[in-house]
DNA sequence: TGCAGAGTCTTGACTCGTTCAAGAAAAGTG
DNA sequence: CACTTTTCTTGAACGAGTCAAGACTCTGCA
C-alpha cells in the first residue's frame, strides 16, 4: 500500500486529498488497533503540524466514508483500523487491552442473522471476542 | 423479584447488604438498558440522598460479583442489566440508540468459537448487531 | 445489646478523551 | 488565476467517569 493507493483510495470514496488525510490514513493502516493518540503521533511523524483536531475530523471522515473502522472495547478509548468490508472480529486481552484480529468463524456476513431481531432492521454485527492474550495468560499482571 | 430476593442476591456472593446496593439492583432491575444517569434518578426515587458516587461504586462491584452486566455500545455510555449469565446478546438502533435483547442465535455458549484465537484464552463473545429500530425504519430522523 | 474493625458512602475536586466554534488556509472548478 | 466550498488550526469547553479523605454502616463476636 502506498502514497498513491491512499490518494486513490481518497477519490474512490469522492473525498478531498488533503495531506492530512492522507497522513491519518498512513498512520493507521501501519499501526492497526492503535487508539487515538498513537494516530496522532504516527500522523505527525510524516506531517509534523497536524493538529489533534484534524486528526479527529480524518477519521470521522475516513470512518464514514468506510476507509477506516473504529472500534471501542469497553473500558478502553476509540481504535482505528483499515481492515474495513470483510466482517472480522476482535479478541480484546482483558488484561493488557491488545487487540487481535479473528476471521469470522462462521462464514462470509454470518453472525447476521439474529434468532429474534424485535422488528430492528440489522446491518451489522460486531463481535468481541474477551479474554487473556498469551503473554498475560503466561504472567497475569496484578490480578 | 422483591426487595428480599435481591437482599439474597448479595448475601449469595457473599457481599454487603447496604441500602445504596439494593437501591442500585432494584433500579437496574426494574429499567434494562438504562444508563447510568437514569439508574442514579431511579435509585434516587428509591433512596433519595444516594450519591452519584455510591451509585457508580455499587455499580461496579455488582458487576463484579456478576449480578449485573454493563455494555457499552459505541458512542453511548455505559448501560446495565441485571439479564446475567445467559450469554444473550443486543441489537443497538443506530438513530435513536434503543437497545433490545436477542437471545443467542446458535445456541447457548455458542459463539465462542473464533476460528484462530491467536493464542488468547477466551471466556467471553460479546455481540452487538446494529441496526435500525422498528419506529427509526418508518420515520429516519436526521439522515 | 454493645463494641470493634473492615468495608462503604458522602462530598467535592479533578482527569482526559472528545467535541464545539470561529477564523484562516487549502483543495477542487472553470 | 480567481472563486467557492470544504477542511484545518487554535483554543476553549464539555461531561462521563475517577480519585481522595473523612464520616458513616454493616457484620461478627463478646
Amino acid at each position: 500500500m502506498t502514497a498513491p493507493d491512499f490518494q486513490q483510495q481518497l477519490r474512490d470514496v469522492e473525498l478531498r486529498v488533503t495531506r492530512p488525510r492522507l497522513a491519518v490514513l498512513e498512520a493507521v493502516h501501519a499501526h492497526p488497533h492503535a487508539d487515538t493518540e498513537s494516530i496522532i503521533s504516527a500522523a505527525r511523524s510524516l506531517l509534523p503540524e497536524v493538529s489533534h483536531q484534524a486528526v479527529y475530523d480524518s477519521l470521522h471522515t475516513l470512518t464514514h466514508a468506510g476507509l477506516v473502522r473504529s472500534i471501542k472495547p469497553a473500558g478502553s478509548v476509540a481504535r482505528y483500523e483499515t481492515r474495513t468490508g470483510d466482517n472480522h472480529h476482535h479478541v480484546v486481552c482483558r488484561s493488557c487491552g491488545s487487540i487481535a484480529d479473528v476471521d469470522c468463524a462462521v462464514g462470509d456476513v454470518p453472525c447476521l442473522t439474529a434468532s429474534d431481531s424485535h422488528g430492528f432492521v440489522i446491518d451489522e454485527a460486531e463481535v468481541i471476542y474477551w479474554g487473556l492474550c498469551p503473554e498475560c495468560t503466561s504472567a497475569p499482571s496484578r490480578s
